[in-house]
RNA sequence: GCGGGUGUAGCUCAACGGUAGAGCGUCACGUUGCCAACGUGAAUGUUGACGGUUCAAAUCCGUUCACCCGCUCCA
C-alpha cells in the first residue's frame, strides 16, 4: 500500500460525501469500471473541459512564431462505420489473442506465431530416406525451442538464416525444407541440417504454428520473435478491448459495430470536410471532447481507469518538416496549461517516452504524468504524440480516398503530419481533485478543497449570518444576481461556521455573508477559502469582486 | 486474468451464533451576531446480493457482485 493510500481513501469518501463522484449504478450492487459525476462533479468536470475548450480552441495560446494559431472543434458520433477501426488498426489488435514482447514492448497475434524446434541429432547413417517419414517420429521431449517467428514465411526465413549462418563457418550445410500438414491442415516446415560432417551426426528441426494452450503455459520458455530472449513474452490474452454493438434492428454480422476508443478517428475521418469547409490552412489543429469507451482488462484506482472516460483531444496538422518544433511547442503549452489551472509542477511529471516505447510511426511522445496518491508511480493525464502521416495514410489506404493537402503557397502537395495532444477529462479532473485536497489541521474544518477559482463548482456562497431581521432579503437578493454569471449558492439555515466548512470541502473560493453592520453601512464579509480571512467589499460589488479574481490566471 | 483483503446508516466504524448500535453528518424547531457552537427532537439499515447450515446468521459455509492491496496490463 502505498504512504498516502490513506489520503485517497479520505478524498473518495469526501467526494461521496459531497457529491462529487458515485459509483455507477451503486444500488444493483455497481458495475466495473464506471462512474457517476454528482452534483458538483459535474460542474467541476465541466469547468474543465471548458477551461481546455476556450484555452485551446476558442482562445488559443499564440504559435512560436507570434502568429495566432488556427484551431476548430468537431463533435463526431461515437459509433463509426467499422471499417475506421480497421485503418486504425484498433480492430485486430482489440480483438484476437495478442502477446507481448516485454522489452520492445511490441505487440501481436497469439494464434499466428511459428515455433522453430531442435529436435534431436542423429547418426547421419540414419538421415537417409527421412524425407518420407513423419518428422513428428523423431521429436523427444522436450523439444528445444530455438526460435519464434510470426508468420510461416518468416519462419522459413529465420530457418535460412540460422542455416545460412552456419554454413558460413564452413561447416554446416542444411540439406532440405519442406512443407507437411499439421493438426488440422496447419502448414508446418520441416527440415534438417548436416551437422559437423566429420562427426557424422546431423541435426533435425521442425517448425510448426503454437498452439494456444503452449503459449499459456510455456510463455516462460518461448523465445521472442523480436529479440530471440527468453522469459519477455506475456502470456496470450484475449483483448476484446472494443465495445460491441449493433446498429439497426437486425443483430446480425453485417450490423455489428463498435463504440469508439478513442475520439482521434472522428478526426481523422473528417479531415477533408473541415478542410473544404473552414477555410483553414496547414499548419492547424482540430479539438474534439467527447466519450470513449475500452473494455480494460482491470479497471482501478477509483476513477483513473474506467471503461466509459471522456477525452479532450487534438490534433494538429503539419508539414513534416516542421513537426518536431511543432511537438515541442505543444509538449510545453499542455504542461503549462496543467501548472496555471493549479497541479503543481512536483507533482506534475512530463516523461518522453523512449525508444522502445513508441509506436512504430511515431517519433517522440511526451506522456504527461501525475503523481496520485493511489500510487507510487506517476500516472499518465496526457499524451503529446507525434504520430508522423500514419493515420491520415492508413485512411487514405483503407477508405480509397485522398487524404493529402495542397500547399498554395509553396505549390506543395503532401501528407500532413499530425501532433496529438491527447488528454484524459476524467484523469485530468481525478488530479485536480487530489491536488485540490488539503487538511490543515489548525482550522475547524480541516478538510478544504484548494480549487482554482476557474474550476471551482460553486464560485461563491452567499449568507445571511443570521436568518433573520432582513439579513436573508439582502443575501438572496446579492445571490440572484450573481447566479445569472456564476454557478453560486444561497445558503441560510445553521451555524455560520458550519456553512463555511461545508464551502471548504466543495471548495468554493468565496463566501459573502450579510451581517449587522450591511444593515447600517451596505458592505458585506468576503471570506476567502483559503487563507479564512474576511474584508468588507460594498454589497453591489460582489459580482464586480467574484470577476476580478476568477479572471486572474 | 492470478493471489490476498474488505463489504453493517450519507461518512467513519462497533456489535463473542441470541432484540442491529455509536460518533459525525443530514433534517426540523429554538437559540445564536463570523468559523463543523449550544439545546430539544427526527429520519435513515431486508448488515452488498443469492443460496445453505442452525431453534436462531451481520457473525459459520458456498456462490456471486463491487471495492482495496500486490502481480499483470494499460493498444
Amino acid at each position: 500500500m502505498s504512504a498516502d493510500a490513506t489520503k485517497m481513501e479520505k478524498i473518495v469518501s469526501l467526494c461521496k460525501r459531497r457529491g462529487f463522484i458515485f459509483q455507477s449504478s451503486e444500488i444493483y450492487g455497481g458495475i466495473g469500471g464506471f462512474w457517476d459525476y454528482g452534483p458538483l462533479g459535474v460542474e467541476l468536470k465541466r469547468n474543465i473541459k471548458e477551461a481546455w475548450w476556450n484555452d485551446m480552441v476558442r482562445n488559443p495560446p499564440t504559435g512560436p512564431s507570434g502568429r495566432d494559431l488556427q484551431m476548430v472543434g468537431v463533435d463526431c458520433s461515437i459509433i463509426m462505420n467499422p471499417k475506421v477501426w480497421e485503418a486504425s488498426g484498433h480492430a485486430t489488435g482489440f480483438a484476437d489473442p495478442m502477446i507481448d514482447d516485454r522489452e520492445t514492448k511490441q505487440r501481436f497475434r497469439a494464434d499466428q506465431l511459428i515455433g522453430l524446434w531442435k529436435i534431436k541429432e542423429i547418426p547421419k547413417s540414419e538421415f537417409s530416406g527421412l524425407e518420407n517419414q513423419n518428422i513428428f517420429e523423431f521429436s523427444v521431449s522436450p523439444p528445444e525451442f530455438t526460435s519464434v517467428a510470426i508468420s510461416v514465411r518468416e519462419a522459413a526465413e529465420e530457418f535460412e538464416k540460422i542455416l545460412r549462418k552456419e554454413r558460413k563457418q564452413g561447416v554446416f550445410e542444411y540439406r532440405w525444407i519442406k512443407q507437411v500438414s499439421y493438426l488440422g491442415g496447419e502448414v508446418a516446415l520441416m527440415a534438417a541440417a548436416p551437422k559437423r560432417e566429420q562427426q557424422e551426426t546431423i541435426c533435425l528441426w521442425y517448425a510448426r504454428k503454437i498452439m494456444l494452450d503452449e503459449l499459456t503455459s510455456q510463455a516462460d520458455l518461448i523465445p521472442s520473435p523480436y529479440t530471440g530472449k527468453i522469459g519477455n513474452l506475456t502470456q496470450p490474452r484475449q483483448f476484446n478491448l472494443m465495445f460491441k454493438t449493433h446498429y439497426g434492428a437486425m443483430e446480425d454480422a453485417s450490423s455489428l459495430a463498435y463504440l469508439r476508443p478513442e475520439t482521434a478517428q472522428g478526426i481523422f475521418a473528417n479531415f477533408k470536410n473541415v478542410c473544404d469547409s473552414s477555410r483553414v490552412k496547414i499548419p492547424f489543429g482540430i479539438a474534439q471532447v467527447g466519450k470513449s469507451f475500452r473494455n480494460e482488462i482491470n479497471p482501478r484506482n477509483y476513477t483513473f481507469r474506467s471503461r466509459e472516460f471522456e477525452q479532450m483531444e487534438i490534433e494538429f496538422f503539419c508539414h513534416e518538416k516542421d513537426s518536431m518544433m511543432w511537438w515541442e511547442w505543444w509538449r510545453n503549452v499542455r504542461i503549462n496549461w496543467y501548472k496555471t489551472l493549479g497541479l503543481k509542477s512536483e507533482n506534475l511529471r512530463p516523461r518522453n517516452q523512449d525508444e522502445k516505447e513508441l509506436a512504430h510511426y511515431s517519433k517522440a511522445c511526451t506522456d504527461i504524468e501525475y503523481m496520485f496518491p493511489f500510487s507510487d508511480e506517476p500516472q499518465e493525464l496526457e499524451g503529446v504524440a507525434h504520430r508522423g502521416c500514419f493515420d491520415l495514410t492508413q485512411h487514405q489506404t483503407h477508405s480509397g480516398k485522398d487524404m493529402s493537402y495542397f500547399d498554395d503557397e509553396s505549390k506543395e502537395r503532401f501528407t500532413p503530419t499530425v501532433i496529438e495532444p491527447s488528454a484524459g477529462a476524467d484523469r485530468s479532473t481525478l488530479a485536480f481533485i487530489c491536488e485540490a485536497y488539503t487538511v490543515d489541521e489548525s482550522r475547524p474544518s480541516p478538510e478544504i478543497m484548494r480549487f482554482h477559482p476557474r474550476l471551482a463548482p460553486i464560485k461563491a456562497a452567499v449568507f445571511p449570518l443570521v436568518n433573520k431581521e432582513g439579513m436573508p432579503e439582502i443575501a438572496e437578493q446579492i445571490y440572484r444576481d450573481l447566479r445569472k454569471h456564476y454557478a453560486c449558492q444561497y445558503d441560510p439555515k445553521q451555524s455560520i461556521g458550519k456553512r463555511y466548512a461545508r464551502m471548504d470541502e466543495a471548495g468554493t473560493p468565496f463566501c459573502f455573508t450579510v451581517d449587522g453592520q450591511t444593515l447600517q453601512d451596505g458592505t458585506v464579509t468576503v471570506r476567502d477559502r483559503d487563507t479564512g480571512q474576511q474584508e468588507r467589499i460594498d454589497k453591489g460589488n460582489c459580482l464586480l469582486f467574484l470577476r476580478e479574481k476568477l479572471n486572474l490566471e
